[in-house]
DNA sequence: CTGAAAGCGCTTACAG
DNA sequence: CTGAAAGCGCTTACAG
């Protein structure tokens, strides 16, 4: 545990610390402020998480302390945290908090010998910047927080992953919102963090509330939105075409001879409908749609759930002959489900699903399915969100990443 | 998009924003500031994201707005955030800020109309706290980091879902923190996170870096430990015993008639390396532990994986009867692969897994593992935080949930 | 029960 | 290139 004792401030007798006074990093440092050099008794002290061990010298009272005030120029009594400011960075290296606060973000031009000897100080006292500090002055955070539906898809934690990895080294800390798929979720969720002042945004999806939407435009924070694309030439998104890419599985089934074929999903959010809408264009085209083959369910989608709507599609409609479904995690369900069943896949059935989620090229048969781009959605999201908040305007505002239909046993 | 003056305000003339002045919606409340009242010209205006549209009457300038200051009493230009603050709230409802903080806070007594008409006006403004300036002033934010090793692990996801839901409806958020078991990492977002003045933490195990212990101990935030227990009296952890839970399952399959028992690890992270030692503990108490059976890989933990493990272990221990995977998805990727090795589950080789996660129930043949409590984990922890962040002291330190042996038919 | 003053730790907007 | 003043939007600590 390190400790300070607070310069120019009375604090609270340390109730909550032990009863140590330890000498100033300042006067370590040999910069400490008058009254410090000076000596003067000091009330209580604070803990200083930041402040490494080299820059602690301890010294021990001789008994219990008895806390009196020795300075009573005080008009009244501050409040005090205890952490280094950059107040004490600054004194640290002689120069203005202005001049430190330059130095420290690199702004402007400082002269090199003062940013050297404030980069120092700072190291020194391990200064930490204070962001509720930072943010209110400047009105802007270093939040971007990220919505997504939710954490249990592993699609949206890898799109995570590679957000964080393009921005966290740009200084901006990401921050996890998950909606559950509830625009009123969402709503909330967006109202809390558009109050924190974030830097960028970078949304789901455009399945909003009205509400949400204007919230989001008035309050001119940059943002991205992921997964899907657009053709609005004021909005910035990241992703491929949902519709495109179901149309395109099911032109798979139908080129490999298949005539019945179902689809089956859960869930129902915009982009599932989206690839219902692949689905239905492609059939029609073929014209071998039919209606009584979709079999929707609102239900949270499931390796479970998988199982349980090939057994009902199969009862209802023995002829047919491949099922598309919406996500993997069904698909593999299916693929577990079938030979319980007496299902022979793809012999009897072709099973095919959507996303390329982990396991299904382990499957028996291996899972044709279509591999999303998520690991570029998330990183060529953070770079055009990035080129947004240093106030560029990125070439493209819609990025189409595509897909790739990936065939394997199953089908 | 909704707007308003700043009142007492100037502010840049509107580049950014369309050139039309609205009135004020303290106006529309008749209870503007007097300048407002009597027709002070405004030189711009900012967009107010919390304003509900039942407040805002559109008044658009006959003209192209010629901005110059009427007042220029004001000693300098200030900055201005054009958002609706706490002294709009309170003179809106015409009381004093500090009255009106205490009002929506609940703090202290405040007259019952006098919160009623805060409430009210607050209501009416959209008016939502700024938490940066809140953190600031009360040193202390709503802010709760989680800190877990990864998300793909649906494990931590449960646990994060069931946080969230403990801390949310008491005000606090939560902030997810993704180590990749990595202490130098955790190092790093536990200085990032504790700049922000957190209300409290809830950290993953105990195995971090002596700086890491020393920041947390000093900063004096509250803090519990998931997933492991200790006996430390000074510590808060909510889990159970991983190696207990090893030691469960081993006896299990010792009880089936197993003696050639192999364990097979990726990650190894602390808790798994404490699944081995229950492992170790059960095998060498029943006289046939053999070290050459433990196969343990620092590679990430996936599906794929399990099956070479499987492959692995039974090319170079032909005569092994069953293998306890350390987690699930190796254990699936074990049954996904045994077909196609020609191994024979259970009656060649058993497999038990660890976690219970999706789909082991559907696995074929499903998965004999250990059904872990991640949410009651996460319910738990929250209700221990929310104790300590009262300042209370729980009954307990240290929660052991324990863990449930699950039989299905892959042992 | 209510409020005026001061302060939290930074940055912006000026001025030199 | 550097700094004194003011301000960001709240709450704490007093005073009544």
């Amino acid at each position: 545990m390190t400790t300070k004792e607070p310069s120019k401030r009375r604090t609270d007798i340390g109730q909550r610390y032990p009863k140590r006074v330890l000498k100033s990093p300042l006067q370590s440092l040999g910069v400490g402020p008058a009254e410090s050099a000076q000596g003067t008794l000091f009330q209580g002290f604070h803990v200083l998480p930041q402040l490494p061990d080299s820059a602690i010298l301890n010294v021990l009272l001789p008994g219990p302390f008895s806390g009196k005030p020795l300075s009573t120029a005080l008009p009244r009594r501050p409040r005090a945290s205890g952490r280094t400011t950059l107040a004490d960075v600054a004194r640290a290296a002689s120069v203005s908090p202005i001049t430190a606060s330059r130095a420290l973000r690199g702004e402007r031009a400082v002269a090199p010998d003062l940013v050297e000897r404030v980069r120092q100080a700072a190291q020194t006292l391990g200064y930490v910047p204070d962001p509720a500090a930072r943010a209110l002055a400047s009105q802007r955070s270093t939040l971007v927080p990220v919505l997504v539906p939710l954490l249990s898809n592993a699609l949206f934690v890898d799109v995570l992953e590679a957000v964080h990895r393009g921005l966290a080294p740009h200084g901006y800390q990401i921050l996890i919102g998950v909606t559950h798929y509830d625009p009123q979720e969402e709503e909330k969720l967006l109202t809390s963090y558009l109050a924190m002042r974030p830097a960028g945004l970078l949304l789901t999806g455009f399945d909003r509330t009205d509400e949400a939407r204007q919230r989001l435009a008035a309050s001119g924070v940059p943002c991205v939105h992921l997964m899907e694309t657009t053709r609005a030439p004021d909005v910035y998104c990241v992703g491929f075409s949902q519709q495109d890419a179901g149309e395109r599985m099911v032109q798979h089934l139908l080129d490999r001879g298949h005539r019945r074929i179902a689809f089956a999903a859960a869930q129902l959010d915009p982009r599932t409908l989206q690839r219902a809408e692949g689905y239905r264009r492609c059939l029609r085209a073929a014209g071998c749609y039919d209606a009584g083959l979709e079999l929707l369910s609102s239900e949270a989608s499931s390796v479970r759930l998988g199982g349980e709507l090939l057994a009902q599609l199969l009862d209802k409609h023995p002829d047919i002959d491949a099922i598309f479904f919406c996500n993997d995690d069904l698909a593999q369900g299916a693929l577990l489900a079938a030979p319980r069943l007496g299902i022979r896949v793809p012999d009897q059935v072709a099973v095919a699903g959507f996303n390329d989620l982990a396991g299904s090229a382990e499957m028996l048969p291996s899972l044709t399915t279509v591999r999303t781009p998520r690991q570029a959605i998330g990183e060529e999201s953070a770079r055009m969100l990035l080129a947004l908040m240093r106030g560029e305007t990125p070439a493209r505002n819609c990025m189409d990443l595509g897909f790739e239909l990936t065939v394997r046993e199953s089908t």
